[in-house]
DNA sequence: AAATTCAATCGTATTTCTACGATTTATATT
DNA sequence: AATATAAATCGTAGAAATACGATTGAATTT
């Protein structure tokens, strides 16, 4: 058992939880937002901001890397990272979606509770 | 080590990714657009969805229960449950409020690029 | 060549997640 | 009282996530 089932699922709602999944931890959360506002960033930058080692933060990087989100040029002594921009426009869409999505029914349902 | 440092990061991050680690899989993602759209729904219905055990589908449903983003009411022989639309639009806004800011942030970035 | 430095990777511990079958609990029905 | 049924809970297995320190690799300085 255990085996994951994940794959079985609508692909679009796939999509919508591998994006969730990358935001599923704060300091993920944070550095897409960083990188977003900030352009290319180093890791020590990164590092310095977290009270987390700068071997956790290079394993929540490689979760966008996985998925990329972002990408990297070395330019010594630093590694600076950036997002890919179009691959974030993509995915953020999806999860955007679902968000906007869930908003409009449950409103709708609030309204109709309202007037009956 | 190993013990979670979640705690320590910003309070609206922290919410942030408590509502994406709620929609970080894809039975969850549906069972939330279900309950939304078709309103009090047996946990029967919900396990004929999905490719998992009962007792796998009630596992996912307690996240949304400690979450307190559903309720339920016992009429025999089903249990029915509903979506809490109050907490649900409080963590929805702030899952959106993030992905939007995220959005506009990046299509400053395109704009930019393409006038320089 | 040696030393330095940044960041990836490795190894590992602990915790959490996903999944299941089995059991329990609650509530009718018979 | 016995039976049936729905769903929570328990126990457990395996995988993945989170965290760290230590090591390695690449590149520049010295």
């Amino acid at each position: 058992m255990a085996f994951n089932k994940s794959h079985l699922f609508d692909p679009d709602d796939q999509a919508t939880s591998a994006m969730a999944h990358l935001l599923s931890h704060p300091a993920r959360v944070d550095i897409l937002r960083f990188l977003a506002q900030n352009g290319s960033t180093s890791v020590a930058k990164l590092v310095n901001r977290y009270p987390l080692a700068q071997s956790t933060v290079s394993q929540h990087l490689e979760h966008f890397r996985k998925a990329d989100l972002i990408q990297y040029q070395e330019s010594y002594p630093y590694i600076y990272y950036t997002i890919d921009i179009q691959t974030l426009k993509e995915l953020n869409a999806k999860l955007m979606e679902y968000c906007m999505s869930l908003e409009e029914t449950v409103s709708l349902m609030l309204n109709a509770n309202r007037s009956r």
